[in-house]
RNA sequence: GGUACCUUGGCCGAGCGGCUAGGCACCGGUCUGCAAAACCGAUUACGGCGGUUCGAUUCCGCCAGGUACCUCCA
């Protein structure tokens, strides 16, 4: 019953049972970032989402091929550019050389996500490394007759798909509502409808990214990459795409229809959306301007941020809420979460400090069957989370001898916390930079022993001075039974 | 304007037609020379108005408020 994976697909707007195209493997698909700016909290989402699908179906024993590209080409800057793309717009500049923009931003990129231990994809293509699969993809939707030529640029031709395939059924738009809402663009007039997509644009002469094409010298349009890398890495047809909602329509609409204007079929099984992170309630978003990066978040270097904010604390946040609700951020709830991590975490260590006993006074299978449960509905990591925390208290009990736990069922709690906590949910415990110094650690450590000294003296005029004074200046200090601990404040 | 979604206690955030979500904060306690930290325990909820039902926070309708997409966006 509860074995049984569901996942929500956006086609169907339900969870349906998942069952992959070949027993034993699924293919994966998530759109990625384009590379013209540091990653924001935003890109964050999508990431740790598919990780967490990408890590549990390796869990439950899939071989996962998981493709997640890198934008370096293509989407057009705003109206106003009239087709100049947003890697060309930004080298022009910073007076960098394109590539260079894409390598800067692809490397800071793979930093963050790594600091987040979001796992690298299996396959991490490249737009502008498969402009020849685009060109190929072009070429035959042509040829089907689902597109046409006009001034040098190729345009899909929607209300001709639409008589053969059903485009909107992703979205739920309609072609009607869609033609009266269009707006007038302008560089419109190369397209017989306001609905049709560039699958392949002309390059303006001052347009520094371009390719030669049967067509002249341009580049692929928007939606062109995903459809063709999908396609080259993971087969005609495969199990999952991801990606954020906000991408829904038009992006992974014009996949759909990119790929029946192409093969006759579909490509994908399973449509999967994550929600956007808000900020004062609204969508965090880089044409808003109210997007925190992720290296700002890290140092706390906003002027939102009250404080700088661990990877793990942030991975943690997002965790915390499921991938299809929106999730609001403020320092409040960033700092919950801080603090929940840390409780989750002193827990998951300690219980290597549990005695075990002869017989238990508590449930580990049935904790551990509501955990799978909970990832097998729809990924719901914050149930996964909500179930590990019922155990932490049952943790401490065991620990403090309140509950008994034979060893074999010991053993299964050590395992079930690291399969949870640090394999599925992928958090990791973060080193403690203050120790690195060992000067300073010296020199701490040598007031504190003479802290030790005055207690022993009952001088507490004296013990409390030493301590006040470092915790002024940023040492959290704790006392234990027969010594004491400190770490410089985060 | 069109389409879809959302509204849960101080904050974040799950969920379900009847059974304590969870975290953080607050409060009480254990520990401590006093603290801090840690741990234990308790408390507060489902936007408004109708309807269906033995019973609705959960289903339906209306209203109010909010968000997303319709143009690049995770």
């Amino acid at each position: 019953m509860d074995e049984q994976l569901l996942i929500y697909t956006t086609t169907q707007k339900k969870k349906v049972p998942f069952s992959p195209i070949t027993p034993g493997f699924v293919g994966m698909y998530v759109c990625g970032p384009t590379v013209y700016g540091h990653a924001h909290l935003g890109h964050a989402r999508p990431a740790i989402t598919f990780d967490l699908v990408f890590r549990y179906l390796q869990h439950v024993g899939y071989r996962v091929r998981y493709v997640r590209n890198i934008t370096d080409v293509g989407h057009l800057v705003n109206d106003a550019d009239e087709g100049e793309d947003k890697i060309g717009k930004k080298a022009r500049l910073d007076q960098l050389e394109p590539m260079e923009v894409v390598q800067m931003y692809t490397n800071s990129y793979r930093l963050n996500m790594a600091k987040l231990n979001v796992l690298p994809p299996s396959i991490e293509p490249t737009a502008t490394g498969h402009i020849i699969e685009q060109i190929e993809l072009v070429k035959t939707i042509l040829a089907n007759g689902y597109a046409y030529e006009s001034n040098g640029s190729v345009y899909f031709d929607v209300q001709k798909y639409a008589t053969c395939f059903d485009y909107g059924k992703l979205s739920g738009r309609k072609i009607e509502d869609l033609l009266i809402n269009t707006r007038e663009l302008d560089g419109q007039d190369e397209k017989r409808s306001g609905l049709d997509f560039a699958l392949w644009k002309k390059a303006q002469p001052e347009h520094i990214m371009r390719w030669p094409s049967p067509w002249g010298e341009g580049f692929p349009g928007w939606h062109a990459e995903c459809t063709a890398m999908g396609k080259k890495y993971l087969g005609e047809v495969f199990d999952i795409h991801g990606g954020g909602m906000d991408l829904m329509f038009p992006h992974h609409e014009a996949e759909i229809a990119q790929s029946c204007a192409s093969m006759g079929h579909e490509a994908v099984n399973y449509w999967m959306h994550n929600n956007m992170i808000t900020i004062n309630g609204q969508k965090m978003g880089k044409s808003l301007g109210n997007f925190i990066t992720l290296d700002e978040l890290f140092t706390g270097s906003h002027p939102l941020l009250e404080k700088a904010y661990s990877p793990m604390a942030i991975r943690f946040f997002i965790l915390q809420a499921h991938y299809r609700s929106t999730l609001d951020f403020s320092n409040e709830a960033l700092q919950a979460a801080e603090k929940g991590l840390e409780r989750l975490m002193n827990a998951t260590a300690s219980i290597a400090k549990i005695t075990p006993a002869l017989h238990s006074t508590v449930d580990i299978d049935s904790l551990r069957q509501s955990c799978f449960a909970a990832m097998n509905d729809d990924f719901n990591s914050p149930i996964v989370i909500a179930n590990l925390f019922d155990g932490v208290r049952m943790i401490n009990q065991l620990i403090e001898g309140k509950a008994a736990i034979s060893q074999p069922d010991l053993e299964k709690l050590s395992e079930l916390y690291n399969l949870f906590v640090f394999e599925i949910l992928g958090l990791q415990l973060e080193a403690n930079e203050s120790a690195d110094n060992k000067v300073l650690s010296g020199v701490v450590d040598l007031l504190l022993t003479l802290r030790m000294e005055a207690k022993a003296n009952k001088d507490w005029a004296l013990s409390d001075k030493i301590r006040n004074e470092l915790t002024a200046i940023g040492f959290a200090i704790k006392d234990l039974k027969d010594g004491f601990e400190w770490e410089i404040k985060k």
